[in-house]
DNA sequence: CCGATTTAGTAAACCGATTTATCTACACCT
DNA sequence: AGGTGTAGATAAATCGGTTTACTAAATCGG
């Protein structure tokens, strides 16, 4: 059982796999009533399920998409993966979504075996460290869409939000209610995003005549974090206004607050980049920058459909703004 | 460019395209060095990148497998995926993840499509409305794993929490603190889990020698529920106690209490089924019920892995136990 | 030196569809 | 009658690998 093939089909409806395959096709421009008849029943009668393996062989083609996420328990790149699936589904696409950890070596293994697997086309989280492969994909003309990070010295097409502008006003914001001593959180700043974010939060600064106080920033990996944010806590000018990076610092900036006992709303203002579910419930006065995250999703989704299908227009960057709820 | 194939490869070696192909499969039981030599070197010069798509319609495996999760944006199926990606990862093989929306259609729609690409196995939620599909699979001997729900009268490999028994121990914690009014919130009984953490809920009452007050139940859908809390909340026995069958239904009730003003603690105590990520920094005493999303999705991936070569051990259903925080 | 065995490599069938060029009736027209 | 057109269906090539069966040359034992 279960090797159900055309030929068989063929065989018996008593025509020829060619005429199978055009009614399986819908060209109908000419096949007699009965013929039609006698394939649709051999089909159910069989059972028949047609082998896409084989199709894709042959058109080339797979109707298979691949989305590379940074951090596939991010909740911003699921709501983006998850519009993007949305889309295809709607356009007879299939979504891969693999998980690069970022890591730059994932990251080159996903996208050689997504090509090898011969999808239409890719939507990247870029880590960032593979300029060499990109550059081939684009060099190519391979369909390909970055998501969430630049990448510099590259034409392609790309969907990010305004980092640096909303970090600049939620620091702006701090400053106008009379923050003076503002920290801002940030992981190693190997991607665009942090680099950006930390260039809005000290222009924030310059522009109101504050000095940058390096003291007060921490660039750390998630695991000397916590030490650092000891170091800073214990600091003269302690900080009363924290800028949390992303959501993965908020969680150990939110841990380390907890030990220590320390409030928020007296003691200490709190703003993160990045939307957290159910962040709304909390009663906490902590401002989220919230991306439209189903949007660029949509966006990024539209973008790779019509390089797949040969629109050939200039690759764009599509700036999309944030909101500070 | 971008077509270089396999004959193009021994052309350039001056070698046959099975010589090649030997190769690549690292078959070097005869080979002499300087063909592999050749070989090697004209697979840099030209640039070949092997079509996967072309081995697998010969081999009959596609090394896919696909994930059909009920809703993509839930934290814990994203957790399972995770871990599933995980194992896949370090076994060689690519794991499609789909959204089903709890939609019987759209699962579906899926099966059939992953299966006409000839995927070497599926992991599935099931929305437990397909059931005459679920057991064409299982007859035909085609790899499946069911996760997070249990489906009747099916011999088919389930990996499951133990759903009664937790919710049972929660809500027996409530009866020790003295609670006597106790709800329970819940989304139409479509699936096992809610049935069985309703039973349990149930249980725990009646073997406290409680009565089961149907007015204390609400099995309502997402969009009914606002309104039906309203109901239970201007009862004359008002609740001291509720429990939340799943995080979308906490989300409600969350949204729910912060408009009424409802004070956890004092007035109303909460449990829930499921974590939500960062429930560890809120300070309202909300237990949550955590299920081990990792092992559960390794444990599926391990049991799909063993289908799909062939270890033909009999079908069993693995319960895990959860955590209450 | 001969037959047997080992080493190295290849031709060709195959996987299951799609697609192109072709072929056969038969009707229609002049 | 002969040429043309058209509806309906098909044979065969193709996609890019894998795999089996086979051949040719080198090696070996006696």
């Amino acid at each position: 059982m279960e090797k159900v093939t055309m030929a068989d089909v063929a065989k018996a409806a008593g025509v020829s796999k060619s005429t199978v395959s055009q009614y399986l096709n819908n060209r109908f421009e000419y096949m007699g009533e009965k013929t039609k008849l006698k394939i649709q029943e051999a089909i159910e009668e069989l059972g028949y399920q047609p082998n896409f393996i084989a199709r894709s062989l042959k058109q080339k083609r797979t109707s298979m998409v691949g989305i590379i996420v940074a951090n596939i328990t991010h909740y911003f790149s699921t709501e983006i993966s998850r519009a993007i699936e949305d889309f295809c589904h709607t356009h007879d696409l299939h979504a891969i979504v693999c998980n690069a950890d970022d890591d730059p070596e994932k990251e080159k293994k996903y996208i050689e075996m997504l090509r090898a697997k011969q999808v239409d086309g890719l939507i990247i989280f870029p880590t960032g460290q593979n300029n060499d492969l990109y550059e081939s994909m684009v060099r190519q003309g391979y369909p390909v869409v970055f998501v969430d990070r630049r990448v510099e010295n590259l034409e392609v097409f790309s969907v990010i939000t305004d980092n640096a502008e909303s970090t600049y006003k939620a620091v702006q914001h701090f400053i106008e209610q009379g923050h003076q001593n503002i920290a801002f959180v940030v992981q190693p700043l190997k991607v665009s995003t942090r680099i950006d974010r930390l260039a809005g939060y000290k222009k924030a600064l310059v522009d109101a005549g504050l000095e940058v106080n390096p003291n007060l920033i921490i660039e750390a990996s998630i695991s000397d974090m916590k030490s650092e944010l000891e170091r800073l806590f214990s600091l003269e000018g302690k900080p009363t206004a924290l800028f949390a990076a992303n959501d993965r610092v908020f969680l150990e900036v939110g841990e380390f607050l907890k030990e220590k006992g320390i409030k928020l709303d007296n003691e200490l203002e709190l703003a993160v980049f990045d939307n957290i579910p159910f962040a709304h419930l909390l009663d906490a006065p902590i401002s989220f920058i919230t991306q439209p995250a189903t949007e660029m999703g949509k966006k990024a989704a539209e973008l790779l459909f019509g390089q797949i299908n040969k629109e050939n227009n200039p690759p764009e960057v599509f700036v999309f703004p944030s909101e500070i709820l």
